[in-house]
DNA sequence: ACCTGAACACCGTTCAAGT
DNA sequence: ACCTGAACACCGTTCAAGT
């Protein structure tokens, strides 16, 4: 059979990726495969690995979608916070991470075999860069200021996975609100 | 057929812990699977659905065996520590995961369906008391003082699994180190 | 009572064969 | 050139059938 062209290379990765973030969002990456991805497109896996080339070739696209979404939103917020930016940041990343705990967590969870392509490299950098830039306002120094950035993403980013995991303890996003906050307070108090 | 008896059910288990163990350090959680496990015992999967129930409950106990171990170290180091016990700590958190990276990253990637069973749990907090009593040392105020645990134990946790994972631009575990001094000096500094 | 073998419903991956 | 169907080598899970 086939050639049946209903649909160009580039809807049918759009579609694809439609399909991809909707299983997410139903069952997370628990539930999702490259087998349930084409029966919900109505086409066959062969077709996925066509346009896709492997499943972490899928995955890394979906990855894409879900950060560049994730980036606009934090992006497009800071740029109307005028004080305290970084509170913002912080909150927008437990934000996202609790109204989006799919996609969140996809982000993390997933495990690719391969290393990751140079163009999603570039949206891990990207969404780095936000919060570096928000920390340089504060101080002048570029290396001193860089280790904080990691610092406080990695911290950020453990308060939210152990505390919406459920593994410390907390109950929702509430929780973890007060603790970001006293992170926040201490750590940049003291800087 | 059947009924070999090589094994008591006490011997099965530790076999099958043991085994795990050694697949896990080979090939960390992705080439790790129920089948594997009965491979390299000499037995059949069904054997180990009779030992541990499930998927999960073979985790679990799995699990359970690397806290065990972890926490054993983590205690008899931090009791020969006098002074400043809280870097100790940390500095432990990071050696263990960057010398056994594939169980300790297991013990974080898996995602049981299940919910773990009240031994496990046990396990999790008694780990994380280990923080807290650490910390107790530093202030009066209880309430407090769990909720810097939970950040201080948060943020490491972060640090680690970011730097380590290679998503930090940080290469190995010293790099690792200097983020967390980082942490300790400027939030308990504040403190 | 204990263990096996086979079955079931899934995976990712590949590719000859059709249109 | 595009798509399918079937195959391959895996999964977790269940359970009748043997000893």
């Amino acid at each position: 059979m086939a050639r049946r062209s209903d649909h160009s290379r580039q809807e049918l990765t759009e579609l694809a990726l439609d399909k991809s973030l909707e299983i997410i969002d139903e069952k997370g990456l628990s539930g999702f495969s490259a087998r349930a991805v084409a029966e919900r497109m109505g086409y066959t896996v062969g077709t996925l690995y066509n346009v896709f080339g492997s499943y972490d070739g899928l995955i890394f696209r979906v990855n894409a979608r879900i950060l560049d979404a994730w980036h606009a939103a934090l992006a497009a917020g800071l740029h109307k916070t005028k004080k305290d930016k970084m509170r913002y940041l912080a909150y927008a990343y437990l934000d996202f991470a609790g109204r989006h705990y799919n996609r969140w967590t996809t982000l993390f969870e997933f495990h690719a075999k391969s290393s990751p392509p140079d163009w999603y490299r570039d949206r891990i950098d990207r969404h780095f860069r936000l919060i570096e830039e928000t920390l340089l306002a504060r101080t002048q120094d570029p290396h001193q200021n860089r280790r904080r950035a990691k610092v406080l993403w990695a911290s950020i980013h453990g308060i939210c996975i152990l505390a919406l995991g459920g593994k410390l303890d907390v109950v929702g996003s509430d929780s973890a609100k007060t603790l970001i906050d006293d992170l926040l307070e201490n750590y940049l108090g003291a800087a």
